[in-house]
DNA sequence: GAACTTATTGAACACCGTTTATTTCCGACA
DNA sequence: TGTCGGAAATAAACGGTGTTCAATAAGTTC
């Protein structure tokens, strides 16, 4: 039944990647599988391994256009921000709505850890420095007033901070006593953070 | 070859643990499987399922233990802390150190997420917060001088930023343009934080 | 020593990622 | 137009997973 040109390998590709963003956005990571996937797209396993080498590519794959997705969201909402409190509180507040909005997919971000040994293909890691630059664009008017190396730290805890209490509330782990939602917790933290700063 | 009284069920139950644990400090979370347990420790995948309900149970009994030690090695690190600042910071510091020297069990902590539906045993919730209660105790004194609320929100974004300044880090996401360690810049965090809080 | 009870096993089930021999189609060439 | 080579797609296999369950073997009781 082998329909030669049905599809193109690229098309394929693509339809495996929406497919696979689709079971993702409703069942979570642990809902995806390489047979769902090729049930999905009317074709079988081998096909899938026909148009990527490991189930771990498509995976990038789908975590890659969640990172461009996040990128526009958050270089949007920056858009004619005055002080860095504000681009990184309307950069943070972007992402947080992001990731209420399709928790499945934005924990998929962090759920999925590569085996031991393996590597970030380089097209990701840029992804995500892409997307860190946006914080460290932010806080650079900083650098006037402030050691180079003192900015840079700042836009790595911001990004790390605002990351950890995401996770922390998205998955019920900060209900320990008392209702402050993502929002409220990160635009706390950010005030605290940069006042007395710049 | 059944052997009716060589263990108990609770010698079994406590075999299985630490044969996991093991496991899980080698191999990590991935490398866990209920067969590799069960013949670590002699016996058949059965006999482990007539101990724990499912191998959810078991994983939940691995990283309890783990909050069990980040708990004591905590609580340790700030006996006779003087300072908000002081205490927020040498807890911190006995969590970053936890996390660098056993990576793979720090790390199933956060890599295990729980099923759709299911629900997180209370003995296990219970630590959690029990650990979280250490932040929210260090930072108490500040309430002599800010509303209570206020004081609970530091304590969660503390405890959030920490952790996910800690996770980027382990898990080589923040090592974007330069080189600080997680304790500095946790160190930074709740220097900037608290500055001006207290 | 036989009967009962129960801890333990081994095999089964349905899934997983991945690989491979085989089939089926398409395009090109005679 | 017919055939043949090459490639697309498949089906089946391999070794693994979590989980269940009938069968077995050992200890206890009579």
């Amino acid at each position: 039944m082998a329909r030669r040109s049905d599809h193109t390998r690229d098309e394929i590709r693509e339809m495996a990647i929406q497919a696979a963003e689709r079971i993702v956005g409703l069942e979570g990571y642990q809902g995806l599988s390489a047979r769902k996937v090729a049930a999905e797209i009317g074709y079988t396993v081998g096909t899938l391994y026909l148009v990527f080498d490991k189930l771990e590519d498509l995976i990038f794959q789908v975590n890659g256009r969640t990172l461009d997705v996040l990128y526009e969201r958050m270089s949007a909402a920056m858009a004619g921000c005055a002080s860095p409190y504000d681009c990184v509180s309307a950069s943070a507040r972007a992402y947080i709505d992001f990731a209420l909005e399709q928790p499945k997919r934005w924990g998929m971000i962090y759920e999925h850890v590569l085996p031991e040994g393996e590597k970030v293909p380089a097209a990701y890691q840029a992804k995500v420095e892409r997307l860190f630059g946006l914080v460290e664009e932010s806080v650079k008017p900083l650098a006037q007033r402030h050691p180079r190396r003192e900015v840079a730290q700042a836009a790595r805890v911001l990004w790390g901070a605002v990351h950890g209490i995401c996770m922390l509330k998205l998955t019920n782990k900060l209900d320990v006593a008392g209702e402050d939602s993502a929002h409220e917790l990160v635009e706390v933290l950010i005030r605290r953070f940069l006042q007395g700063f710049g």
